[in-house]
DNA sequence: CCATCATGGATAT
DNA sequence: TATCCCTGATGGC
């Protein structure tokens, strides 16, 4: 779950249920005791998401969630106890919030949130984004197109899925390096991200084909439905077969028929 | 029961 | 490029 866009729903749900909220933070697994001590009882301005970062600002601090690959929150509508591993509780009203496994849930100072700011690349799902950054910094690496897209400095929010599918509608093979790509191939990276990560963030899932085409809802597609080629077998465009490739430390998959 | 794998990333070399 | 960290689901024995 946890690219860009997951980051993004959980910032406009936990933003609707606990912002303007006094929270009740504590620590059941205790490796954020004194964080959570720190802002227990304190009222939670506004919740936002950057990229894959989720920042919780109080006017006392703010607190940084990474999921990370494990990371996961598990949401409560009445009292339980928490299970050991829960590195985080969050609790107002009548929602109970359980975060486990991020790979960083932290107090930050405004100086940390703006250095986050800094090193991150544009995000496609802030309004603000200017693209031109995008563009700029592919012009600029000479590593391949399919490596340089996970490079959170590059643009913020690409995880594996997005761009094994963002290559494949652009039809682009994940070896070219980045700065080789025609203007016109990188306008529509762009494009492709402001138009599907919206649909995710919509949905609460990562989703690039049009279910239009299959006769259902968006809700009603199964997983191999749901994308090109991401873990398939074969490619619904030319029925070859879906290939898997070691790029930027991950498994990429592409279509060696249509890409390229 | 245990090994493997996963939508991520920091750090060491 | 390799190693490590975070957790949980799954499949083989």
């Amino acid at each position: 779950m946890p690219e860009g866009h997951t980051l993004h729903r959980l910032a406009r749900d936990h933003q609707r249920w606990f912002a303007g909220h006094v929270l009740s933070l504590s620590s059941p697994q205790g490796r954020f005791s004194e964080g959570a001590r720190a802002l227990d009882q304190c009222e939670l301005v506004r919740v936002e998401a950057i990229g894959k970062h989720l920042l919780y600002r109080f006017r006392e601090g703010t607190i940084h969630v990474h999921l990370g690959l494990f990371g996961k929150f598990r949401v409560w509508r009445e009292a339980r106890e928490p299970r050991n591993s829960v590195r985080l509780r969050i609790a107002a009203g009548d929602r109970w919030v359980d975060l486990t496994g991020p790979t960083d849930c932290s107090v930050w100072s405004d100086e940390q949130v703006d250095a986050l700011r800094q090193r991150l690349g544009p995000d496609p799902l802030d309004p603000q984004a200017d693209p031109a950054r995008f563009q700029a910094a592919l012009a600029r690496r000479r590593r391949p197109i399919g490596a340089v897209l996970l490079d959170q400095a590059v643009v913020a929010g690409v995880g594996n899925v997005y761009r094994a599918e963002l290559l494949f509608l652009g039809r682009l093979d994940p070896r070219t390096p980045a700065r080789d790509l025609p203007a016109a191939a990188v306008d529509r990276l762009w494009r492709d991200m402001v138009r599907l990560f919206p649909v995710g963030v919509r949905t609460n899932r990562i989703i690039t084909t049009d279910p239009g085409d299959f006769g259902k809802p968006a809700s009603r597609l199964r997983r191999d439905e749901r994308v090109w080629v991401y873990k398939r077998r074969t490619c619904r465009v030319c029925d070859g077969a879906i290939e898997r490739l070691e790029s930027g430390g991950r498994t990429l998959y592409w279509c060696p028929g249509c890409q390229g």
